[in-house]
DNA sequence: AATTGTGAATTCCTTCACAGCC
DNA sequence: GGCTGTGAAGGAATTCACAATT
């Protein structure tokens, strides 16, 4: 009851849909405090959102009671809970592997470079690259020095932009690195040690899948 | 029975997670048809993609019986069919929407120049990035032509890659457009018209939900 | 009156387990 | 023996619907 609920901390699983969903949330409610818009009801939020109310609610519900019924969430209130919850009230270092076009479109990338992720480091297998600036604060370094710079800038978070052969070399580097969170968009799976959470973005898978719709929505 | 099942075209409704895993499965039927191995059983499949063999062989009997019982599936059979579901065995045209960083990489991916998707247009709303050639055979054009180029071109489907306050925009274009799939990279949801396939691509959000998972495994 | 938080219901997805076949 | 295809079971995610609350 009341605000004071505590959240079990890490006790019940929460989901990755769901964690998603938080983001998507927190982006909403950081356009509503911009606007000076004070409290949001969760059938607001959803309509912002395209989704179900319901939904939104039990969301939130599984890390307090955050809400005032017959009210609403407080703006405000909402995104610092949020952010806490998400982690977003601390800097992460995340380090870019693979300086291919998209590695070099990912470090350069505005929706990072604000908040609170921070590139801090860039890698490349290839020599000709190392040395390299392609970033204001960060060169580009040799892919076999990653798991002692990861250590010594304490890197939390890599983002993988290698090719899908270069999967295996990275794969090795990240294990021995210390780094706990990956973004992996290599359209190869990471062969990877457990405790390190690994989310893949498959840019084909997705491009088929829409092939796909296209090929039997639209029956001939 | 046998091998003469029909679909039913399009009757029974098959979801995203298991068109994605088709994409996957397709993509290991073509390392396996490149070092010539004959045949696979959904056990194997299943080792190379992490996934429970029962699943593989469920995604597939939605679109009929390609198997043989005791044997397994041939691996050149199972392409050509899985290569026809999906909608691979014809080209698609594709236009990439925003030439910022993102937009630019996707143009020079190599997943998609090799294969079923050809990208044939290039679209910016930037006066003064119109007309270049950041790629061969595609110049620059106007966002506003897009309706009416799509239209000439024959696009199928559309990778967005502009700023989330450009997303309105480029919906409205998008809706007169022809376009019937969308790949968004746009921290924004678009709004389009039904009938309009979209799957988004949000890296802030996936970014967000690894910094939730470091937050509450790790705890403190 | 309005809205939250949540049990119950529902829908969707995955896995088990085995009959049927090679 | 081994493997597929699938009914049935199990589990997960979503939505309904309402008591509780301001």
């Amino acid at each position: 009851m009341a605000t004071s609920d505590k959240p079990a901390a890490g006790a019940e699983p929460v989901s990755e849909l769901t964690t998603q969903r938080l983001s998507l949330y927190l982006r909403c409610l950081d356009q509503l405090a911009a606007t000076g818009v004070p409290r949001v009801s969760s059938k607001e939020l959803a309509a912002s959102c395209r989704l179900n109310p319901a939904q939104i609610r039990r969301d939130l519900s599984s890390f307090g009671a955050f809400g005032v019924r017959g009210v609403g969430y407080s703006v405000e209130d909402l995104r610092r809970r949020l952010r806490e919850i998400m982690g977003l009230h601390r800097q992460h270092r995340v380090a870019i592997i693979g300086m291919g076009n998209l590695g070099r479109a990912l470090a350069d990338y505005g929706g990072f470079r604000r908040g609170p992720f921070q590139i801090v480091a860039l890698f490349d297998n290839d020599p000709s690259k190392v040395g390299l600036r392609f970033r204001m604060g960060a060169d580009v370094q040799d892919v076999r020095t990653l798991p002692e710079v990861a250590r010594r800038e304490g890197i939390d978070i890599a983002i993988v932009a290698v090719p899908a052969d270069a999967g295996c070399d990275v794969a090795e580097a990240l294990a021995q690195s210390g780094i706990r969170a990956v973004l992996n968009f290599t359209p190869a799976l990471l062969e990877l040690p457990p405790g390190l959470k690994v989310t893949n973005v498959d840019v084909s898978v997705l491009l088929e899948s829409l092939a796909f719709f296209l090929a039997n929505d639209a029956h001939d």
